[in-house]
DNA sequence: ACCAACATTAATGCATACATTAAATGAGGA
DNA sequence: TCCTCATTTAATGTATGCATTAATGTTGGT
């Protein structure tokens, strides 16, 4: 194997560190790389066709993250997501969301601030309206996103968006499991005005009525179809 | 330098790789290695007798928790805590440890749990007649670890404690610049009152109020010591 | 004296080699 | 047949080598 593959003028200036972080990231979030899939570093490093090396980088970042376990001797393993861990990642997430809509509101932002979360609330709705889910979950996660950014927490939103990622595979899979989120647009809108009339305290309440209720749903689904993990 | 120095029986079974992270960790809270101060994976591997590979594992470790960064020609540089990183930092712990008092609150946690809690504080109270102020930190982040240990979210434990390490230095240096902490212990008395009743919400406000009071106090002694960074 | 082009140096990123050790395998005895 | 202990195998942890490249220094021209 050649010892550098990056030539005078190569479009990936990234380093290959960080694309073997991406590309295995990707995968597991897109589960192509399923709960308990086991593999080498050798194993991954012979797939993205680099050494052991930034392979073990980028594992060793993953299990940061809480996406992978890197057992002693069987290499890195995608860990399921439990109903009890749907749960940590809830309770913390909808800390840290009410959070952001209680500064941001206090803050009262401009109406053109507020434009993101509208459009997106409106981009739900239509893709509601086209029952395409995958749109939805989309907007829903640009709503979440723009709502957490605005707050202006820089910390809080990686540590956020790292929660997020642990949770994304179980959010998918039950999309298509639950009652169509049709009161997602009104909550959403509401706590929109909540935050334009520069009431934290009532951002962070509707916010966190709106997370506890997705929070049971998502938790009943566990419940009804007896799912160990996801 | 010997390939591997671990003979048949060693005393520590630690990977390097660890043992690097403990160290250089250590060293960066004890402020022995300050805000600012760089050093090369060289340098850093010949100061820990080791390898470049597990230094470099560390420093990565080391920089994904915030606690250093790693520019490209310069090796990692220890870095420095801001007013607005350690306001970011304080509305993010307030968020979580109130979410962890309200949990434990409506959990009703019986006087045994609670005991850890009343230890900590009695501990406090005693350092703080002897004005042993490391003391009396010691106590206070025992108090909050028992608190967050205790709502049973291990992710949300594991997520609080990163963040108290980015701001250690700057809590333990302040500590000496603001007033005698006298109301803490009533503070912490009150918020296991409120635990012990069951009262989930009466706890998180208790926490709540505690913990703004205390960014509050943090923020001012950095403008009024015109603190840019610590 | 200042600046641009070039040479030099040094640090990193990655690949690879190697020792250690946990797991797997197999042999021998109860 | 099953268990115990030695042997082999294979994966990791760590060290090291090497190519790339940013930073520094140097030279020559204006």
């Amino acid at each position: 194997m050649s010892q550098q593959r990056l030539s005078t003028q190569d479009m990936d200036a990234l380093p290959l560190a960080e694309q073997a972080y991406q590309e295995i990231r990707a995968r597991i979030l897109d589960n192509l790389w399923s709960p308990g899939y086991q593999a080498l570093e050798q194993e991954v490093a012979l797939a993205l066709g680099m050494s052991r090396t930034p392979v073990r980088e980028a594992m060793m970042r993953l299990q940061q993250e809480g996406l992978v376990e890197v057992a002693p001797r069987r290499g890195m393993r995608v860990l399921p997501v439990s109903p009890t861990d749907m749960k940590e990642i809830y309770e913390i997430l909808t800390a840290l969301e009410c959070m952001a809509a209680e500064i941001l509101g206090k803050r009262m932002p401009t109406s053109l601030e507020l434009q993101p979360l509208i459009d997106a609330t409106k981009s739900m709705e239509a893709a509601l309206g086209r029952e395409d889910l995958d749109a939805w979950a989309k907007g829903d996660e640009t709503f979440h996103h723009a709502l957490v950014r605005l707050a202006g927490n820089k910390m809080l939103l990686d540590s956020v968006m790292g929660f997020w990622d642990r949770a994304h595979r179980a959010r998918m899979f039950t999309l298509r499991l639950r009652p169509k989120p049709v009161n997602s647009t009104q909550e959403h809108m509401q706590l929109v005005d909540m935050l334009a009339a520069g009431n934290g305290a009532g951002a962070a309440q509707v916010n966190r009525a709106h997370r506890e209720r997705a929070s049971r749903e998502l938790l009943a689904i566990f419940e009804r179809y007896h799912l160990q993990q996801l």
